[in-house]
DNA sequence: CCCCTATCCGGACTGTGGTCCGCTTACTGC
DNA sequence: GCAGTAAGCGGACCACAGTCCGGATAGGGG
């Protein structure tokens, strides 16, 4: 839709959109997400995330279950919501932080520290990366920040054979699903992240 | 539980075990079984994989839910049933086929050989191995044909760092969630062809 | 031909993720 | 303060995967 010179709804429209970004969140909206989310971290720390259903997050968060769904959309989104803060920090440390990580280093490199962080991130995280990534089929590539790592590998691949896929399949290496496989079979972390390691530096060498 | 020297049970037990091998199904069981393997193939063809519903299966066969589920024991056993042919048919050009795919030629050769066959098969039935892999978180490494496709790598892989790893690896880059995105996204399947094709030469090198 | 039982049937039932909508309440402008 | 209203609430409700068990039956033994 395109509006011609109507200037006062124009400004009006214009200063709207300016001084209230976020809507601003009502007092008791903020109140209970931060209720839902202590409740989820605490229960998925009790009782492992697998076991814990939303109706008792719920429930321990002294909400409706409609009100956790409104806010997270789903069970993966709640997942996310509480991995949101270590996301940002490694997404800032790519973007602006020290070499090889952060910009400065040479693409391998970079590509390699990447990969290497992840595996801690994963490591740290497993169970609760897992459910964001197969709460649903194909939710691993839908969320937000595997297209951000995506994008991040494919610059980086620039140059080597058809980057787009190849950023893919590295990712493929560090998915949940398979390290949490790779685990119950008895891996290490450490053998893990010399695979991931040892892999990627045969296919970008 | 040890039995010693009743002559007489254990030839009798004997005899049941050679005889009765497997131990005979049932006419009516046969018919249900095969009435749910064509409702299944039909509605899958018709409505797509992920809009058909056990219940409606059942119906469309013309048994109870039940028997659908005692049959094949959940929605990725029933997809794995209709794969079981074509499934075999890889596994044993894998085993006793031509070269490259059989053996006969150099494990590279072979290995390269075996992920193209695999991209073709996965062009040939997304929808359904979708299915057979992703209706339970770790559904694709539990299955008996994704260990007969390890172990087959991981020996072909022999002397390459780490080749259980690399084994599991390779097979992320023909995983059919990631395929399934990839062809969201555009990628023909010579595109994905050629991309798996060149990272395992990478990394076989 | 009939009986006996291991096998199988089927649909009612459960648990869980996710939706919906009438009611409530926090904020805004007066 | 107060009224109007949009944002938010929550639990009843739905869909679907998967379980269970009382009843039916195929097929062998007599």
């Amino acid at each position: 839709m395109v509006r011609l010179s109507s200037t006062l709804g124009d400004v009006t429209d214009e200063l709207q959109q300016i001084a209230s970004q976020p809507p601003r969140e009502r007092a008791d909206a903020a109140r209970n997400r931060l209720r839902v989310l202590e409740a989820a971290a605490r229960l998925f720390a009790e009782h492992g995330v697998e076991r814990v259903t939303m109706d008792a997050v719920a429930q321990a968060a002294g909400v409706g279950k409609g009100t956790v769904f409104r806010r997270f959309g789903d069970k993966s989104g709640l997942a996310l919501a509480l991995l949101d803060e270590r996301e940002r920090e490694l997404q800032q440390a790519v973007l602006s932080g020290e070499p090889p990580l952060g910009p400065g280093a040479p693409a391998k490199e970079r590509a390699l520290a990447f990969l290497d962080a992840y595996v801690s991130y994963l490591a740290d995280h497993l169970e609760l990366i897992r459910l964001s990534e197969t709460a649903t089929p194909g939710a691993r590539y839908r969320i937000g920040a595997y297209r951000f790592w995506h994008r991040h590998l494919a610059i980086l691949c620039a140059g080597t054979g058809d980057p787009d896929y190849l950023a893919h399949a590295l990712l493929g290496t560090v998915d949940a699903d398979l390290a949490t496989v790779l685990r119950e079979e008895g891996y290490t972390w450490e053998r893990i992240r010399r695979g991931v390691r040892d892999l990627a530096e045969r296919v970008l060498g």
